[in-house]
DNA sequence: AAACAGGCCTAAA
DNA sequence: TTTAGGCCTGTT
């Protein structure tokens, strides 16, 4: 029912990148070489081959919703400029070079503070393992070649769900987390909102104003879901990164707009040399 | 078996 | 204002 749209491939784009570098949490990688996964309640089956990306979708959707979603409208030569400006050291090159080709998706905002609120205390594999349980129990099905799928809940669907119903899922903790989140999103918080009048600052503070939401969640969602590229959410590895080359301190004001970027070079780059 | 996993909350200095 | 424990669960 979905055509397969060809697009040549830009420079700076990497799908095993893209997908890999633990900004999304749906999408795996098929026999054929696809990436596939739910977002948006569609499903997208995404592929490259030399200077050529193959989209499973119709041309419609492509233009609206994926096309974004994937930053096919953005230039990263101009963004690795930008931030190669910004940084001392050689540091920076090393892992620009091992990053290239990341690229931010722009996720749904909901569900990507949700999936983050999930990735407290809890390796990759065991987030989307979660992050799939909860679509499954609670989140609409939709049918696609003949496979069912389903989208990640809506905020309705978890306060549906209870606190109880997460944590039968064995979400912890962070059953409480979600709830607070539903509410304070349904109530005083608007994430589209934030997206499209707040600077990064004003929605890091709003963001943490939701019980179990913290500096690190709040940045994951403002950079991988409402387009504040100069979010720098710091995590253990970017701990380490911070500790190992930039001497304990690395003033992330100072970092420009890009800054979150940088940040998924330098993630990158330190947990590929494991 | 104890520590850790892409944090955050709370209580106590 | 900063620091130490505790937290659900699973894996090593």
């Amino acid at each position: 029912m979905s055509d397969i749209l060809t697009i040549k491939r830009p420079d700076h784009f990497d799908l095993d990148k893209i997908f890999d570098c633990g900004q999304s949490f749906r999408f795996e990688k098929n026999a054929d070489g696809f990436w596939e996964g739910v977002a948006f309640g569609r499903l997208l089956r995404v592929g490259q081959d030399g200077d050529k990306v193959y989209i499973r979708s119709t041309s419609d959707d492509y233009e609206k919703i994926w096309k974004k979603y994937l930053s096919l409208d953005t230039d990263y030569g101009l963004i690795n400029e930008d931030i190669l400006k910004h940084f001392e050291g050689d540091v920076i090159r090393r892992a620009m070079e091992a990053g290239d080709g990341i690229r931010i998706l722009r996720q749904d905002p909901w569900e990507t503070l949700c999936s983050f609120i999930i990735s407290q205390n809890n390796n990759i594999p065991r987030i989307k393992a979660l992050v799939s349980a909860v679509s499954g129990a609670y989140g609409k099905s939709f049918e696609c070649d003949g496979a069912v799928y389903y989208a990640f809940p809506g905020r309705e669907a978890i306060l549906g769900a209870g606190e109880d119903g997460l944590k039968a899922l064995k979400t912890g903790f962070r059953a409480g987390y979600l709830i607070s989140a539903a509410e304070m999103c349904g109530e005083n918080i608007d994430l589209e909102r934030i997206r499209d009048e707040y600077t990064y600052e004003q929605g890091l503070e709003e963001l943490c104003k939701i019980k179990g939401v913290g500096p690190k969640v709040a940045s994951c969602t403002l950079l991988f879901a409402l387009g504040k590229t100069s979010a720098f959410p710091v995590d253990v590895w970017i701990k380490r990164t911070i500790d190992k080359y930039f001497g304990g301190k690395l003033d992330i004001t100072s970092l420009g707009e890009y800054a979150g970027i940088a940040q998924q070079y330098l993630f990158y780059y330190e947990r590929t040399l494991q």
